[in-house]
DNA sequence: AGCACGCCGACT
DNA sequence: GTCGGCGTGCTC
């Protein structure tokens, strides 16, 4: 270890490997770099932020006694490894190294915020090892980058003892209204309605944990679901713990945010959102992390929060796809969820108008309750769902499909446009890119219902062009304009749908809401609402009746949730619809689907288990898990090298290497190779572990290229 | 990734 | 006999 006598005359080093440049002189560089050892546990592990695979554990540091102070567990630092200075995470202070190498000094402590807490150090070696995914990178999501202002501004706060710690919010409610049932903001709670609701949150308030998955029925007023997860969160609040919200986008944070703060008043909410920018980003954490708040709400990064004494955590929709990160490690919010409702023993709710299948198995296994409405209560608040096909089949007659069906959702269109907002979900551009005449560029219109062509894929891989609007095949396609015979795409979306419609609808207000022009909210006066999937406004009262276009393109896409995300997105696009009672109702046009009859019946539980059972049978997610491989073909196959071990365990299944679609203007040798892995989820630990291992090894191996590892990637299949 | 150490060719 | 090539391996 280093001699005390380091000081001024810290020559007596072993054998030093000076260069002889300095010989002469008494090691002045070094005197500085060999500072005397911390007098109590003079040994920091650290975490450091590399890439590289290989450096993804701790590494001891010697602390100097006059960073002794600051170096305290949970802060930040820099360090010197192999040469470079790096930063990191002070994780732990211990006596002695076993790492058998004399240790480097600590350069810096960063700032004397502990920014880290226990919990969330924890929290976040479980995702990282869920992930297979290195510690540094999930750190970075758990501990927002540094805003040093606005860091100072709170030190300073915090010393002159300007902290209140919030209080819990009164037991007698605050907003008056909180008499019928159970003491919902608005009054009448939707609690009260759910099966096995009212004991949900009877448990909360009682101090437990309960788990459940929750069926969310209507989507807009009082009874919405921001107003449901609002009072659960008060619930766990009354009795002293915090709460954590987890949303999949900016405007659900928005009416999570508008609900909680309407449901706590007095308690601050912290809103973690990246768009809000760094500083009001860092304030809230430092919130959260000071206990000045105890509830967050927030999206996919939110689900690393610091909220102290976690009584709560809830998942709103976590089958939307922005729930997974698109960075290393790759995690999801709805398993960091049950990670965290696991370590913490905090409830768990993972609510939705859908299920995921990832729910569903949940709820089979026992782990989560189902918390849903009756019948009769669904009958009571939903509109009522009907699905062009059934007229189709009915009628037998291949003709009716091409009329009918413009004309009943024209029909029950301008019938509900005399009462109120119609909402029109379109696909997105992308999707189903719409089609024009090539020499004219004149939109290319089906010749029976003058409803907008576009291409398709059709079964293998065929391509039909056929009317987004009715289906009718047309593929024998001259222009009615100009005579041309060649088709280009061209990708409208939402702007010209809207315009289609707007002709159709004349006097009609049209108001779209789609890719940068997103709509929040639409008042409740008439107008033909053109929204994106998943860019719906939300009507305040409701709509009076939604026309969901474009399912079959939802459903054509070559997914395995293809059936499962249609489903969502309409039952979220039709949750916003008025009561059938007040004569809200829904049309979708699509084919005949499993997805479209469990919208009809409103029956997202019964589509979600079968759906499973269906993945059951066939080995697939999420009845098993599965591991991404992707890189250039040695990489991969360097990869799989290193992982024979897994590879060959019996219950370990492979498919690929295959070379994924290259982006456009990418040469065709460096394309994307992707080998997947599937492994039963009762061996999940080890197995990534080892494929953990594994990257470590084809990553220290000479020349080898990078892959990258994901898991249980939604998208992937 | 850097940056070390380490064992074989053309120069003082 | 030394300077230096970058192949292999580690990084507290």
């Amino acid at each position: 270890m280093s001699q005390h006598a380091s000081g001024a005359g810290g020559v007596a080093g072993p054998e030093a490997e000076q260069p002889s440049l300095l010989l002469g002189f008494p090691e002045p560089a070094r005197a500085s770099a060999k500072p005397e050892p911390a007098r109590e546990r003079p040994v920091a592990r650290v975490c450091v932020e590399s890439p590289l695979p290989q450096l993804d554990r701790l590494f001891d540091y010697l602390v100097p006694e006059e960073l002794s102070a600051a170096a305290q567990p949970g802060v930040r630092v820099r360090v010197r490894l192999s040469g470079q200075e790096l930063s990191g995470f002070l994780l732990e202070r211990v006596d002695a190294s076993d790492s058998g190498v004399a240790l480097q000094p600590l350069l810096k402590v960063v700032s004397p915020a502990v920014v880290l807490t226990p919990t969330i150090a924890r929290l976040a070696a479980a995702v990282a090892e869920r992930w297979a995914g290195a510690l540094g990178d999930v750190l970075r999501f758990a501990v927002p980058p540094r805003a040093a202002r606005v860091e100072s501004e709170y030190l300073g706060e915090l010393a002159s003892g300007a902290a209140p710690e919030p209080e819990a919010p009164g037991p007698a409610a605050t907003t008056g209204a909180a008499t019928d049932d159970g003491g919902g903001p608005a009054g009448a709670s939707a609690w009260a309605e759910l099966q096995r609701g009212p004991a949900f949150l009877r448990h909360l308030g009682a101090g437990g944990s309960p788990r459940a998955s929750l069926r969310a029925v209507e989507g807009y007023g009082p009874r919405g679901w921001p107003a449901l997860v609002a009072e659960a969160v008060r619930a766990v609040r009354l009795t002293g713990r915090g709460a954590l919200v987890v949303v999949p986008d900016g405007r659900d944070l928005e009416r999570a945010f508008a609900a909680l703060e309407e449901a706590l008043p007095g308690d601050p909410i912290v809103r973690l959102a990246a768009e809000d920018g760094p500083s009001q980003r860092y304030r809230g954490f430092l919130d959260l992390l000071a206990g000045r708040a105890r509830v967050a709400v927030g999206t996919r990064g939110a689900a690393l929060a610091p909220v102290r004494d976690l009584g709560l955590v809830v998942c709103w929709d976590d089958g939307d796809d922005l729930h997974a990160e698109p960075r290393a490690p790759y995690f999801h919010t709805r398993e960091v969820c049950l990670l965290r409702s696991e370590l913490e023993g905090c409830a768990l709710l993972l609510a939705g108008h859908a299920v995921s299948t990832e729910a569903q198995r949940l709820v089979e296994s026992g782990w989560l309750q189902s918390v849903s409405a009756a019948r009769s209560v669904l009958r009571r608040r939903l509109p009522r769902v009907v699905s062009t096909a059934d007229s189709f089949e009915t009628a037998r007659d291949p003709y009716a499909r091409m009329a009918r069906l413009p004309h009943a959702a024209w029909q029950l269109a301008r019938e509900a446009l005399v009462e109120g907002p119609v909402l029109v979900q379109v696909a997105r551009a992308g999707y189903a890119p719409s089609l024009a005449c090539e020499r004219c560029r004149e939109p290319a219109r089906c010749a029976e219902c003058s409803g907008p062509l576009a291409e398709n894929a059709g079964p293998g891989s065929a391509r039909r062009i056929a009317c987004r609007w009715c289906g009718t095949p047309a593929n024998a396609w001259t222009c009615p304009h100009c005579g041309g015979k060649e088709l280009r795409r061209s990708s409208i979306g939402a702007l010209r749908t809207a315009e289609e419609l707007g002709r159709a609808f004349p006097g009609a207000v049209v108001v779209t809401s789609s890719g940068e022009n997103v709509k929040a909210e639409v008042p409740g006066s008439p107008a033909l609402v053109v929204a994106t999937v998943g860019a719906e406004p939300v009507a305040p009262k409701g709509y009076a009746a939604a026309l969901l276009l474009d399912g079959d393109s939802l459903l054509g896409r070559e997914s395995l949730r293809a059936g499962e995300e249609a489903l969502r997105r309409w039952l979220n696009a039709a949750a916003l619809v008025c009561p059938a009672g007040k004569g809200g109702r829904v049309v979708i046009t699509a084919g005949d689907h499993e997805a479209v009859s469990a919208l009809v019946r409103w029956d997202p539980e019964g589509f979600a288990a079968r759906e499973l059972g269906l993945r059951r049978t066939l080995s697939l997610p999420p009845a098993v898990r599965v591991a991404a491989v992707t890189g250039s073909r040695s990489a991969v196959d360097g990869f799989a090298s290193a992982a024979a071990g897994v590879l060959g365990k019996p219950g370990v299944r492979t498919a690929g290497p295959v070379a994924l679609p290259a982006p456009s203007g990418t040469a065709a040798a460096d394309a994307s190779w992707r080998l997947l892995i599937f492994f039963p989820v009762a061996e999940g630990p080890e197995a990534t572990r080892a494929l953990r291992a594994a990257r470590i090894a084809h990553a220290t191996r000479r020349g080898s290229e990078p892959v990258q590892l994901r898991l249980d990637g939604a998208d992937v299949l």
